[in-house]
DNA sequence: ATGAAAGCGCTAACAT
DNA sequence: ATGTTAGCGCTTTCAT
């Protein structure tokens, strides 16, 4: 494959003046000019990125790490990375540490060698990240919704517990529910405390008595939504409604309900954590809080520009307001419209459009 | 940022050294490695890959480009490329073109003047990533899932019009549905025709008039899905089922199909091509033809890497079978699990685990 | 068993 | 306005 040596042969000038041409690096003749693109075009060639960035040391590339990404939170989180990024030039790569501590470990230390300039990552459980070893100290990062015990990093993440507060108030105030059970997360998470913390807040502040029996571990996982569904719904005296603090688990609940044939709202109101167009398809739409993923996206961005520009020093944690969707399962009155359905995007898409495979 | 040069330093030997310990390149003797392995630790030297990749010319890495990673059917295709590069020691990067051929283009040029040792890519409408000067003629390179009319290249994909003629043979023989519409995607795009052509001969094997006015554009779009449920059922005749050619469209069909009160598979059975984990959460639970993802990732990627060791010249275009999930949206009897839910995948864990969030 | 040095393809400082 | 060249950090051949 051609190099940049071959072209300067090619048009008759110098390797520095190939670079100045495909660059815009200094003035050139029109002439010159016109002979360098010929010979570009002939030999077709394409410079090397590695050299490049091996001199200047620069990619202008982002790392990301997340759990999954075929979670739809992460994938729109990437794309909306990949897209601010672009607009200064920047590209991301995207790895899956399937929520794996080692395989995290494996990654950031393929991406730092790799060069890219900063990392994004949603660090996964028992994350080693914080060890002083791995991430040089003043490396461009920032870590994404999730936190790391006793580790100081520049983060973006969102509202946990307001926001739960709120939607557990919704449940309390506009539908008058006081028997309101809870489906927590894995219980060692910081994100999950921060949830259970908005739901005991929510309740406290409307003088219903938190009864410990009310709150159901659902680890995370969709079968651990759906057990704490069955054991929820075992219960003899009567529930009124349930907060799910997680997409997965949200997911389990409805469909341990489907199982059961229990009537959602009618018999049991449902309102959880995060969104996504699952919760609009399914049957009730499910009423959520949404995370504000561009927003997400474009704070983690220019978080790390800051670092890679070194325009800040001081660590930043930016907390981000989320928005409730209230759909029917919490016993609001939705309509569902096609037309308008899934154009709520930053760029107005529906993602799925045109994807026939 | 410490290299080579400065732990050679430290470890009083010559960079050689550093270089041939580290990669197991040559004999050592112990006492030397032990000072070497304290050297890289005491400086925390990470390799700089660029400038090793610029050397040997090669980067074990492959580049993806999709058009909607949010697309569940995309997500997992990566993950699944992602594990089986990982047992030959690559690694993959993906990109969304949003299905744009001017964005795919630069994404291909990104990744190759990145250096990636291959290409696997599911080209976007319209692309331009046959034209002789973009990828260089004998670069590695496989077409997933979609065609380029006239572009020979190896590809890995489905057996759409078989699959399609066997779910729809489904929908007369088990069933015996008779006036069966169909809802098809794009009508440019190869995938749409394959598909429909299934159909067709479904029907004429079964001596059923293929009737024009059963057969519906949903353009491949949501919204066009569920402007083709809303055409469909506005007709006076009864229909007894639909088949519908692509995620998106199933979701937009099934959407509307709940705003208009009509009640699957009473009122009108379906099915439908591509399926995910929403197909299993819907009510009902949607019948589809599901694409084989690991077995597809695994094809593209040895057919990249023979094309990377040069095992091969020839070009090869493999084609994999589908199996059909018939759940209760087409008639059958299917009952729903917890526990067994969503453990299919390749390495049996559910995806969206731990995705807190 | 270890080291010296060339060179991968590029940029940028310096020279003309 | 264009060219020469050192050097980015590594691997690898050839010496020792």
């Amino acid at each position: 494959m051609a190099n940049i040596k071959d072209v300067a042969a090619k048009a008759n000038v110098s390797v520095a003046t190939i670079s100045n041409v495909l660059n815009g690096t200094k003035y050139v003749s029109d002439e010159v000019k016109e002979r360098v693109w010929d010979a570009v075009e002939e030999t077709g060639y394409i410079p090397n990125n590695l050299a490049r960035s091996l001199k200047v040391k620069r990619t202008r590339t982002i790392g990301m790490i997340v759990a999954y990404i075929e979670n739809p939170i992460y994938a729109g989180i990437f794309r909306e990375l990949e897209m601010t990024a672009k607009t200064k030039g920047y590209s991301v790569v995207v790895c899956n540490s399937n929520d794996d501590p080692e395989t995290e470990e494996q990654l950031v230390k393929l991406l730092l060698s790799n060069k890219v300039d900063g990392l994004v990552i949603v660090p996964a459980k028992n994350s080693k990240i914080s060890n002083k070893n791995l991430i040089p100290p003043d490396f461009p990062l920032v870590l994404l919704n999730r936190k790391i015990n006793g580790f100081q990093a520049n983060s973006v993440g969102i509202e946990n517990e307001k926001s739960t507060f709120e939607a557990v108030s919704h449940l309390i105030n506009v539908h008058g529910y006081k028997r309101i059970a809870y489906v927590s997360g894995e219980t060692s998470n910081l994100l999950s405390k921060e949830r259970k913390e908005g739901y005991i807040q929510a309740l406290e502040e409307n003088d219903i008595k938190v009864d410990p029996e009310l709150i159901f571990n659902g680890d995370s996982t969709f079968q651990g939504g759906g057990r704490a569904a069955a054991a929820m719904l075992s219960q003899t005296d009567r529930l009124e409604a349930v907060f799910v603090a997680g997409t997965t688990m949200l997911l389990g609940v409805m469909f341990q309900l489907k199982i059961m044939n229990i009537s959602c709202p009618k018999d049991i109101a449902v309102m959880g954590f995060s969104d996504s167009s699952m919760n609009i398809l399914l049957d009730p739409p499910i009423s959520s809080i949404t995370q504000p993923l561009k927003e997400l996206a474009e704070n983690a961005f220019s978080l790390v520009l800051k670092q890679i520009e070194h325009k800040s020093t001081d660590i930043e944690n930016i907390i981000l307001p989320c928005k409730t969707q209230y759909r029917s399962s919490c016993g609001c009155k939705w309509e569902p419209d096609l037309e308008s359905f899934f154009t709520n995007n930053s760029d107005g898409k529906y993602r799925f459009d045109l994807i026939e495979s």
